[in-house]
Order: structure tokens, then C-alpha cells, then sequence
DNA sequence: GTCTATACAAGGATAGAC
DNA sequence: GTCTATCCTTGTATAGAC
């Protein structure tokens, strides 16, 4: 499956076309992203795809097998962008850093990664919910090791309990995902929105840590 | 449109079917609300919603005019009904209670709403981004006067800045409704989601108000 | 790699009988 | 109020030429 394809141009191969013009099939993930994320799922069809690539629907098929496919490539690639964010910028922490840095660091990676960084993100989080079973199935391996960074994350701020643990990790995804149905970048801040969200969770969390 | 028939019996004509039996709009709501929670909007055909009700798909039209009616008197139900049940919890609160006690009964009253009371406002929740933006745009007014309920429980909690309400008010929406995407009542306490919520959102809400 | 032509299924909707 | 029969559109997918 497409999973196997290199999603960055391999630099043993630098000649004809060089960094300009991306590989077919990333062109066509880039655009069904863009569609998914600001239309829904069974909204784009493959014509439309087709159609902003320049091309014929049955093209597509010379690229991907089925719409299936191209779907849980897409879905895939969306959770790969958002844990490669948020592992980069708790990297980026100086060593002694305490878990309510940590904690904001992510919160900020993430909200980025939502509006800012990548269409196969907010795609991923915006149709998730309207796939079919099979489709959202493929997906759960990438979206579990995604949720055991921020369970690694909010360990240390509840306590230890395990059921309290258990729910707050899908309840700060939940919040901040939420943030892409009401939040748009292009008409307020993301760094205001991260101010508050940051705020608001990081002493809810810190509160105590449990009840 | 169905906004305006009467979603309760009219106490007018009890004669022929008592309180047994729905009046048949009523029916092929309660069915559509519910496959729509379950499957989502563009997974349900008017096939499937009258198959259940035990009939063709043409007759569906002799009860809705289209399926855009039915899905939009669907969608504005389940914000009555979310908007009733919160309002009737704060009714019922003593005339003395605090901002805090105030939106913890809200909080409480609205993850029921969603979770246990009602499937016309779970499937709203659940299908409203999938909805082409016609219909989305039907279910506005409904929606505008259910968020002025929580502009006025937040406005007290945010230190008077318009900016900060402004955005509180969908993040904490959005933080309840996100809940129906990963909390399963069937295998979690809804009292204890309440709790959990309750108290990250008001420790998180009151810490000083604003930034 | 991309095209034209086409098969095939599914969904919303209407006409008109009963 | 509900039915059968049917129309029309749209969407995925395949065959085979270029």
C-alpha cells in the first residue's frame, strides 16, 4: 500500500524535475487533503480531485488503486505530521524542562499543526468521524502511538490515577481538535489561541490532578 | 416547514392512539436522529430510514418534503432539546447558587443532553460538520441562541474581557461535545465524565480570568 | 501516464394507482 | 397514507486505445 511509497524526495534522485514540482502521487494527496479538510469526506468525489489535478478520474487510478487508498493515505499521513510536530518541539526543550512546559510546548505544537502546518492534519481531524468503519480502522495504529505521547504528557499532572489518566488524554485531543470548528487562523490569532487554551488546561490540569 | 408542527401531543385530541404510539413525523425523526448519530449524515439514505419505519421511500414524502427538511428539523430539535435541559437545570438551581455552581449544572446538564437524553442532539452534534453548508446554515439561529446561554454563564468567569468570552464560550462547547466521539456510556460513568470535566473546566475557567 | 467510452450501483425524487 | 414503477444524477471503477 502507499504507506510503503517516500513521502520526501530521495536525494538519489535530484536530476530532472528537482525540489519544484512534487511527485504525482503527493500532489494528489495534497490536493484530496485540501478537499477532505474544507469539504468533508463523502463530499469530494474523485472527480473533483481529478479535476484540480488537472487530469481525468480514471488517471487517478494509474496513482492509487482505489479511493480507499488514497483516503487511508491521506488519514495516515495527517497523525504522522502532528506527532513528528509535537516530538520535535518537546526536543526542542531545554533538558530540565518541568511537565508544565512540556504540557504548553504541545498544546502549541498541536494547535499548529491543526491551522497552521498542515491540511493532512485538520483533514484527518475533520473526517475522521464521517468515514466507514473499515477506513477508520486503518487508521487507529497511527492515532494510538499519537495518544501515547500526550499520556507520557499528562501523567505527571493527575496523580497517577490510571481511570483519570485514561480520560483526560482524549479529553485535551478532543478540546484542542475542537478548536478547527469554530477557530479560524485567518481571522484571529493562533497565538491568542494558544494563550488561552494554554491556560485554560494547563491549570485545569494542574489543579490538583485527580478528584 | 416542520418548525411548525407541534412536537409534543396536543393534549386537544387524546381520542384515537393514546400516548402509545408517536404521530408518524415524529417517528421517522426519532429513527432519522438516531441512524444519523450512529452512521453519520451522508451513510444514511431515505431507504434506510424507511426500511426501519416500515415502509417505501416514497411514502417518506407524503410526511417530509425532502431530505433536506427532514435533516434540518432533525438538527434544529436537537438543540431545543440540549437548550431546554440546560435551562431547566439552571431553573432548578436555589436562587443563591454561584457563577461556578451555575456552570458546573450546565456542564452536567448538557454532557447528559448529548450522552444519555437525546439522539436529535448527539446526531447534531455529530453531523453538523458533515452538512452541506445550506443546511448548516439553517440550524444557525438555533444554535446562536443556545451559545448566548453560555456567553452569560462565562461572562462572569472571564474578568469582563470581550475577547477572552468570545473565545471561551465555543472552547468550552466544543470540549463537552468532543466527549461524544471517544466516551462510550455503555462502558464509562457519565457521572464520573461529568466530574472529570467539571473539574478541569472550572479549575481551568476560574484561575484568575483571562491572560 | 493519460485518455475515451462505458459498465454498474446507489441515492433522491416524481407520477400515478390503490 | 402507502404502494409500484420509473427517471435522473452522481460516483466508483474497469477496458482498452494512444
Amino acid at each position: 500500500m502507499s504507506a510503503l511509497r517516500p513521502s520526501v524526495q530521495s536525494p538519489a534522485t535530484p536530476s530532472k524535475k528537482a525540489a519544484n514540482q512534487a511527485a504525482r502521487p503527493d500532489q494528489i494527496m495534497d490536493i484530496a487533503a485540501r478537499q477532505f479538510r474544507a469539504r468533508g469526506y463523502a463530499a469530494v468525489s474523485l472527480r473533483d480531485i481529478a479535476h484540480e489535478a488537472g487530469m481525468r478520474t480514471p488517471s487517478l487510478y494509474y496513482h492509487f488503486p482505489s479511493k480507499d487508498d488514497l483516503v487511508i493515505a491521506v488519514m495516515n499521513r495527517g497523525i504522522v505530521v502532528v506527532r513528528d510536530a509535537v516530538t520535535a518541539a518537546l526536543a526542542a526543550l531545554p533538558a530540565d524542562a518541568g511537565p508544565s512546559a512540556r504540557l504548553d510546548a504541545a498544546i502549541r505544537a498541536h494547535l499548529r499543526a491543526l491551522h497552521a502546518l498542515s491540511d493532512y492534519t485538520s483533514a484527518n481531524v475533520r473526517i475522521f468521524g464521517q468515514l466507514p468503519e473499515a477506513l477508520r480502522r486503518a487508521n487507529l495504529p497511527e492515532r494510538r502511538a499519537y495518544q501515547a505521547i500526550w499520556t507520557d504528557l499528562l501523567a505527571t499532572t493527575c496523580g497517577g490515577d490510571p481511570d483519570v489518566l485514561a480520560m483526560r488524554v482524549p479529553l485535551v485531543i478532543g478540546a484542542l481538535n475542537a478548536t478547527l470548528e469554530w477557530f479560524d487562523p485567518a481571522r484571529g490569532d493562533l497565538d491568542a489561541l494558544a494563550d488561552q487554551l494554554g491556560a485554560v488546561l494547563l491549570a485545569g490540569l494542574t489543579a490538583q490532578g485527580g478528584r
